[in-house]
RNA sequence: GGUCGGAUGGCCGAGUGGCUAGGCAGUGGUCUGCAAAACCAUCUACACCGGUUCGAAUCCGGUUCCGACCUCCA
């Protein structure tokens, strides 16, 4: 079996993962910040790194995975005058800010959930590590990389790339980087325009702030992912994940925030999920154009033909890689909706095979394809063509057309049981919990049926069938009986 | 403008220098009281122009188009 790879994008190459200490490993992901209703574009990153966390945990490493919440206002941009999307909000609303980083947490929460997304092993606020962060900043200071203008500190790029590299992460060159900047009025303070806020000072109408050794403000916006992995998984960690969009200048500073503190980068292997995109475009909070998981669920966004399980979603961005972009519509989304109905279908079935003393197919290839397939930087997309191409072993084998020995059966049993359920986190749409009872109510249902059919009582076993498919149950007579399955 | 990435069949989406990705949809067949499902078979591909090669959708160069980042963003 091939070992694990992943794409990290410090080398632009996919390497051979090694942790850092043998047999564990820890894990930083950029959680969302809590000031809206979680989108699709939430749940990319969450699965992709849910992914990975329940893949890494099936190896047999003990992991330690944190992903944070951010709570604390993040900028609007360098030119607004200390105006921050959570309190913003909260003026609008009259809220505490608390109160509306508190509510859209939940929401955020409650989405995960039903995406199956398992918890991460520590989930921090930033507004919780308020002091953790000026001691970052007091030590970034210390070793020369920061000042303190008019109540507010930034971090010297400029003084930094000079024996650092600014851009080791998001392949930038610092002339580039200071040629393309904007003139913005806020940058004033700042020595150099490509330098960031580390602290920033509170305007009097600011009402998210914090007392500091600089005067009553707020945490810029990358310390607080600095200061929260080095505290929980120190200086130097495993991974390090997050969309695409946050290589620059989020991660990069960052990176130089931890070099400046530590004299340590943090992170050895950087991950990024691509984007979702709508008709070609990036689905975001900014642009406008994204749907909220909650309108998925409910169907009740105006481009939603209809409403999606949680786990049609799942699936649909399993079934691309997460290094790819992958296009949302309504087309897409319900061929996801049926394949993974065929999936379970085929489990469900692989549960009513019946082993024979032969087997007329060798099975033994699928695990180590699937293997290789997942330890090759996560291709989802194709672990998931061997598990279909073995959905169609599994229902040749009900048709009859193999033998498969006792032990093939439980291997393939194994198979599912570690890709489609463990490793992925899916699980089947019908089942509510109650399977066991409609099992019994359907045998029952179909042996009447069935009494019928020997009566060549057609109108009243179409009856029975068509009020079953009312319910969402398909039947299907077949030579050695009639089978069932829910309705795609 | 700078940096980076992409262009695959009706839709989504993998992948590789020569051998069927897969899902959804379509077509023909098997099965069947009818139906559906399933199974079998099968049709639509690799943006364009050059080059390397015995052979390229896959490598190289150019062209066009699209996107991302450079400003909060998952």
């Amino acid at each position: 079996m091939e070992q694990l790879k992943i794409h990290n994008t410090l080398s632009g190459n996919k390497e051979l993962f090694k942790p850092i200490n043998p047999g564990s490993v820890t894990m930083y992901v950029c959680g969302p910040t809590v000031y809206g209703e979680p989108h699709l574009g939430h749940a990319r990153p969450a699965i992709t790194f849910d992914l990975l966390f329940r893949y890494l945990k099936f190896l047999g490493y003990k992991v330690r995975y944190v992903r944070n919440i951010t709570d604390v206002g993040h900028l609007l941009n360098d030119a607004d005058e200390g105006g921050d999307k959570i309190g913003e909000k909260a003026k609008a609303l009259h809220l505490e800010p608390m109160e509306v980083a508190h509510f859209y947490t939940k929401k955020y929460h409650s989405a995960m959930s039903k995406l199956n997304v398992t918890n991460p092993s520590i989930e921090p606020a930033a507004s919780g590590h308020i002091i953790e962060q000026i001691g970052m900043i007091q030590k970034i200071i210390n070793n020369g990389f920061g000042y303190e203008v008019n109540g507010s500190v930034y971090f010297d790029v400029v003084k930094y790339n000079k024996d650092h590299n600014y851009g080791v992460l998001s392949r930038r060159k610092i002339e580039d980087l200071i040629e393309n900047s904007r003139e913005l009025e806020g940058q004033l303070d700042k020595k150099n325009a490509v330098d960031f806020a580390l602290w920033k000072k509170a305007s009097p109408e600011h009402i998210m702030r914090w007392p500091s050794p600089w005067g009553d403000g707020f945490p810029g916006w990358h310390l607080e992912c600095s200061t929260m992995s080095c505290k929980y998984l120190g200086d130097e960690f495993d991974i390090h994940g997050g969309g695409m969009d946050l290589v620059f200048p989020h991660h990069e500073a960052e990176i130089a925030q931890c070099c400046a503190a530590n004299k340590k980068q943090g992170a050895k292997y950087w991950m990024h999920n691509n984007m979702i995109t709508i008709g070609g475009q990036k689905m975001g909070k900014s642009l406008g154009n994204f749907i909220t998981l909650s309108e998925f669920f409910k169907g009740t966004h105006n481009k939603l033909e209809k409403d999606y399980h949680p786990m049609v979603i799942r699936f649909f961005l399993l079934q691309a890689h997460y290094r790819s972009t992958i296009d949302f519509s309504n087309d897409a989304l319900q061929a996801a909706e049926k394949g993974l109905v065929r999936l379970f279908n085929g489990i469900k079935t692989l549960n009513e095979l019946f082993p024979k003393d032969r087997s007329t197919i060798d099975i033994s290839s699928f695990k180590l394809k699937c293997d290789n397939a997942m330890n090759d930087d996560l291709n989802t997309p194709i672990v998931l063509s061997h598990l279909f191409d073995a959905v169609k072993v599994i229902n040749s084998t009900k048709e009859g057309k193999h033998d498969l020995l006792a032990h093939d059966i439980e291997q393939l049993k194994e198979l599912f049981h570690k890709y489609a359920i463990t490793v992925f986190g899916l699980y089947d749409i019908h089942d509510d919990g109650e399977s066991t009872n409609i099992e019994a109510l359907m045998t029952l249902i179909l042996d009447i049926r069935n009494d019928l059919k020997n009566n060549k009582d057609w109108a009243t076993a179409d009856k029975i069938r068509n009020g079953l498919i009312d319910l969402n149950i398909e039947i299907k007579d077949a030579k050695d009986g009639t089978n069932w399955n829910y309705k795609k």
